[in-house]
DNA sequence: AACAGTTCGTGACAATGTCACAGATGTCTT
DNA sequence: AAGACATCTGTGACATTGTCACGAACTGTT
């Protein structure tokens, strides 16, 4: 494991760049690498959180489950990224609000709380970084509710689909799109093969090839 | 207009009775004071935030709104409470994602942007005010997206109608509720009157009256 | 080839959103 | 008091989305 090097970390965190170099160095020394599996249910709604979490390499899904069985995306984030509601949890010393699972192998640099406060209270780079991505998650989570309440679904399914594909391919489930969107299996299957009737989409098992690109 | 005194200050704020006197001094000697009447587009959507609020007596409504007529509140704020997007706005310097209206009187205390920053930076207890804050709005906001995603609207509205009531009366419109929920006024006139039919509710212009409390 | 587990398709019906329009109820004017 | 007017409410018809129940299709394993 051992400690990152400190050009990889700018490389990832490019906005410690302009900032004091003993903001990295501090980061850097108090923080621990940690690696997480892909598909691996990280934190659950009501956790506690200790450590600020700085996304170095891997994706993460953070989201909210139904007592029945549906799910919704919040928002996910990848190298270079930080986790709102970790590091508000972390901030006010209060629980998590929603589930995180990762989506691939993850790697991850942990930051104790108290390293965090710190850090926090001691340099407005350090606090300028946090709060600029808090509000762009933040303002993520507005869009999100706006769409919820007043988007159509199959606006909003094609968007998912234009955005997850890479080539006008995508490997995934009716399911996982579902939980993604905040809706049912069944209705992702309808507006899919709707969209196939269209000659939008090719559509087989865990696969979904884009016609239109 | 002029000055708040400190010991009215500190009854809406009991949070700063256990920080520094300095601190509550450097608020108030920054501060100035603002009332909005009743009833008022304060900001909309894309303005700039120069200004820290902090909400000494009204309530204040932030929404979004959509192409159409449609509307959602986000968050209600009242005496003692700040608001997050407002807060992120000033601290990542970035435009504000919502709308916000007074639904009442409103009196505030303005901090400018410089100040705030300043005491952000100064004081561990106004960072945990902030934080602490923030953290609850985005609590709120996470418990509003599971339930306009997962919840029922007849429960959602009835739930409102047990909050918003003051001994089982409330003076409002269907659009205004239909507004708060994310929803449109037909559909609140329709599970309104079927309350009615089932005799939980009695209906009037402009005036809901719960018969179940 | 048979089996088990998952994924997908679909009909039927319930809940919610949209549109169009009529009727009811306040307020204001005269 | 009567009428004019704006606003609010009720409702039918239809579109979209969510739920339930089931079976078919696909994949990997034995």
């Amino acid at each position: 494991m051992g400690a990152i090097e400190e050009h990889h970390f700018l490389e990832i965190f490019p906005f410690f760049r302009n900032g004091p170099h003993l903001l990295v160095e501090a980061i850097l020394s108090s923080a621990r690498r940690k690696t997480v599996p892909k598909n691996v249910l990280m934190k659950l709604e009501g956790d506690n959180t200790s450590d600020f979490v700085l996304m170095l390499s891997g994706e993460k899904r953070i989201y909210k489950r139904s007592a029945s069985d549906r799910e919704i995306t919040l928002y996910e984030i990848g190298p270079g990224d930080i986790c709102v509601l970790n590091a508000l949890s972390i901030l006010s010393n209060s629980r998590l609000p929603a589930n995180a699972a990762s989506l691939s192998d993850v790697g991850m640099l942990l930051l104790p709380r108290p390293d965090f406060l710190m850090l926090m209270a001691q340099y407005e780079e350090m606090r300028a970084f946090v709060f600029s991505r808090i509000n762009d998650s933040l303002a993520a989570i507005m869009t999100l509710i706006t769409e919820i309440t007043f988007g159509k679904l199959d606006e909003r399914l094609s968007n998912y689909l234009i955005e997850k594909s890479e080539n006008g391919k995508l490997r995934t489930t009716h399911k996982k799109i579902a939980d993604d969107l905040g809706t049912s299996r069944e209705v992702v299957s309808r507006i899919l093969k709707e969209f196939e009737r269209q000659g939008l989409v090719l559509l087989s098992r865990n696969f979904i090839e884009l016609k239109t690109l």
